[in-house]
DNA sequence: GGGCCCGCAGGG
DNA sequence: CCCTGCGGGCCC
């Protein structure tokens, strides 16, 4: 890196480092890349226009062809200086007045993005082979300036070098304002470098295929980083769907136990937290977004620690909703023996042990407890009507009891009481709650165990400031978090590298070259002026219905008449009607989608190739095994059935749900038989593999 | 719509 | 490692 150009520098600290001066706010102009501050009487060249300034990018990030600083990449580190090409292109995307900001930031990191992982000369099959040879290279050009690891939240200064977002942060913290690594002017805070995630996440799934080339697939530690966004299947699921899916990404950076909302500071890449109301389809999505991490308990916590959130989704009936509060009853008390995961018979008493115990807690300390309505409890007027999952804000425990339920059997009951800065989803209040007084609970006269709070609640209600907040310091976190990069974070899961590495292409391709109507794969796909693209016949289809208005004539009678003016964009109504006229297939596009697919066929095969690998293995084994059963079973009685119709057939077939069914009847006594039964199937399966 | 079954996650 | 869990898909 050449030496600092220092015609011009930026501000440091609110100071000017060219002319020493503090300028006023109004005289401070940031670049619209990294955010840094620079004093505008000391700029050699200046803004004309408030749309220039605007868009203004500072002398370290503008791509001046001309000067050392072209070899500053955003993607960075590379700095190899074949960029032209890229830098025109990108001026030439800045200069197209039919995008919109938005479309242009995007077409902006898909060149970047395709920059970062290709060499120079893309030129198909020959590229690839080097970009898996010199995936190494790439990674390690990744690589924090500080830590030189990857970095798990990658930054990028302005002059172009990779940082953590903790090592730079901490960095920052020391008071430094020069880059670790060429001493160029960085600013005091950076955003994720989305670009160079996705780079990095691709490049490790590809040294990953390329390492895993021809070998078998073993389980291995699958970092939240390498999962896919949306929840995923592994090599052991059966059914389609979400199911018995695995967790995608997490993309909050609270802890497991994290008390509380979850606001933006937890949320690097939206910067945005998770507001009340917001809703998914599935609970996995709702773990995601750190709400509620447990999939199928409707209780998250720990009995030392307290608990962070519940679900209400119908699973104990002896719940009582009226929004602002409600009656939860706790776990347990049925019978899951075998491989049932949800009864609604209850067969004991509850106690108050663990989830309980946990929720017991975070009343007794006034703790603050994030609330989830599924639309599967259908007693409540409050649940979401759609099938959705929503986060409903945070409430706290006033009291909790035992008392008997409505199957005789004694439950935990917590009252729970909404105190949330943001208004319920259901309320047309624009503010958030007030304290209000505790409603009168009738049968808490019956209740044994009560339990109410003694001292002062963590998380309240501030008169001064009129929002409620932590009165006490959280309770510290004794869980990781997501992402943090330490080594045990991943969780097991047996993914073969093709298939995991499938999954994440399927998903880019799905983003990236999805129909904007059918939302399938494009198929001879046009490209409209304003750069949204669909398949040709969706458009045509689109605008084959939009010619023609429906009209009623005067005898009451309705009739189609030719529409105008209504050739625009589906999604954005820019007038696309003279590119209508000559819809042109774009063959670039095109070209991008066969390749992909091309890649993901390759993938396809040589899944199927681990798979048969693995299946004639299992059949050795099978067939091992079966001999010595069949001699054991010789030795013991040496009578051979020698015909079966097909009906006993089709029983030996299907054997599961009966002999299920005679465990489950055996948990009744002893629940052990079905989970042994069920783990030694596993255990038989990791001896397979 | 209910029952059954499954894999996953997480506490202890 | 064992146990538990207010999910979700499929079949009946």
């Amino acid at each position: 890196m050449a030496d600092v150009d220092v015609s011009v520098l930026p501000c440091n600290d609110g100071i000017c480092m060219m002319c020493n001066q503090m300028p006023s706010p109004e005289e401070i102009l940031p670049c619209n890349t990294c955010t840094s501050p620079w004093h505008v009487s000391c700029l050699s060249v200046r803004p004309d226009t408030v749309a220039e300034a605007l868009d203004w990018e500072c002398p370290d990030c503008a791509p001046a062809a001309d000067s050392e600083q072209a070899a500053v990449n955003p993607v960075g580190g590379r700095g190899d200086g074949g960029d032209d090409g890229l830098i025109a292109a990108i001026k030439a995307l800045e200069a197209d007045e039919s995008l919109t900001e938005r479309e242009k930031a995007r077409k902006r990191q898909a060149l970047m993005s395709k920059t970062a992982l290709l060499p120079s000369d893309s030129d198909g099959a020959d590229s690839e082979k080097k970009m898996n040879g010199g995936n190494d290279a790439l990674l390690r050009s990744f690589c924090c300036t500080i830590c030189m690891h990857l970095p798990e939240r990658p930054v990028t200064t302005p002059c172009g070098h990779n940082f953590c977002l903790k090592c730079y942060d901490r960095y920052v913290a020391q008071g430094k304002r020069q880059c670790a690594n060429c001493r160029q002017p960085i600013p005091p805070s950076l955003r994720i470098n989305e670009v160079l995630v996705r780079a990095i996440r691709r490049a490790n799934v590809d040294k990953r295929a390329t390492a895993g080339d021809g070998q078998r697939p073993v389980a291995h530690y699958l970092h939240n980083q390498d999962r896919p966004d949306k929840a995923f299947r592994s090599e052991r699921a059966k059914k389609a769907g979400n199911a018995n899916a695995s967790s995608g990404r997490i993309f909050v950076t609270t802890a497991k136990d994290h008390f509380g909302p979850i606001t933006a500071e937890y949320d690097p890449e939206r910067n945005e937290g998770v507001l009340v109301g917001r809703t998914w389809q599935y609970r996995m999505e709702c773990r995601q977004w750190g709400i509620h991490r447990s999939v199928v308990a409707g209780i998250s916590g720990q009995c030392r620690h307290g608990a962070q959130s519940v679900v209400l989704s119908g699973g104990y009936e002896d719940d009582e909703d009226h929004g602002e509060w409600f009656i939860y009853t706790g776990s347990g008390g049925k019978d899951l023996s075998g491989n049932k995961r949800t009864n609604k018979e209850h067969s004991k008493d509850q106690e108050f042990t663990h989830m309980n115990e946990a929720l017991r807690l975070s009343c007794r300390m006034g703790y603050p407890v994030r609330v989830v309505r599924s639309h599967k409890e259908k007693r409540s007027s409050y649940a979401p009507r759609e099938a959705v999952v929503r986060y409903d804000g945070i409430y706290r425990i006033e009291k909790c009891w035992r008392k008997k339920g409505t199957q005789g059997f004694k439950v935990c009951r917590y009252l729970f009481m909404r105190c949330d800065n943001e208004p319920a989803p259901w309320t047309c209040d624009v503010h958030g709650d007030r304290p209000r007084p505790l409603p009168f609970i009738k049968e808490l006269k019956g209740a044994t165990d009560i339990t109410e709070r003694k001292g002062s609640p963590s998380w309240d209600y501030d008169e001064e400031k009129e929002c409620w907040l932590w009165k006490k310091p959280p309770p510290l976190s004794k869980q990781p978090v997501e992402d943090s990069g330490d080594a045990e974070e991943g969780k097991k899961v047996k993914v073969k590298r093709a298939y995991m590495q499938r999954q994440i292409m399927e998903e880019e391709i799905q983003r990236e070259f999805g129909c904007h109507i059918c939302h399938k794969v494009l198929t001879s796909p046009v490209t409209t002026p304003c750069a949204h693209n669909f398949c040709k016949a969706c458009l045509e289809g689109a605008f084959a219905g939009l010619t023609y208005i429906k009209e009623r004539t005067c005898h009451g009678r309705r009739t189609l008449r030719p529409q105008k003016n209504v050739m625009n964009c589906p999604l954005c109504s820019t007038d696309i009607a003279e590119f209508l006229q000559n819809l042109k297939v774009n063959t670039d596009l095109m070209n991008a989608i066969e390749d992909m697919q091309q890649k993901l066929e390759d993938l396809e095969e040589e899944e199927e190739a681990e798979k048969e690998v693995e299946d004639q293995e299992q059949e050795e084994i099978d067939n091992d095994g079966k001999e010595t059963v069949d001699e054991a079973k010789e030795s013991i009685s040496p009578a051979p059935q020698t015909e079966t119709t097909p009906q006993e057939a089709c029983e030996q077939k299907k054997p599961t749900r009966k002999r299920k069914k005679s465990n489950n009847a055996e948990n009744a006594v002893d629940g052990h038989a079905g989970v042994t039964a069920r783990r030694s199937k596993k255990s038989k399966m990791a001896v397979a593999v």
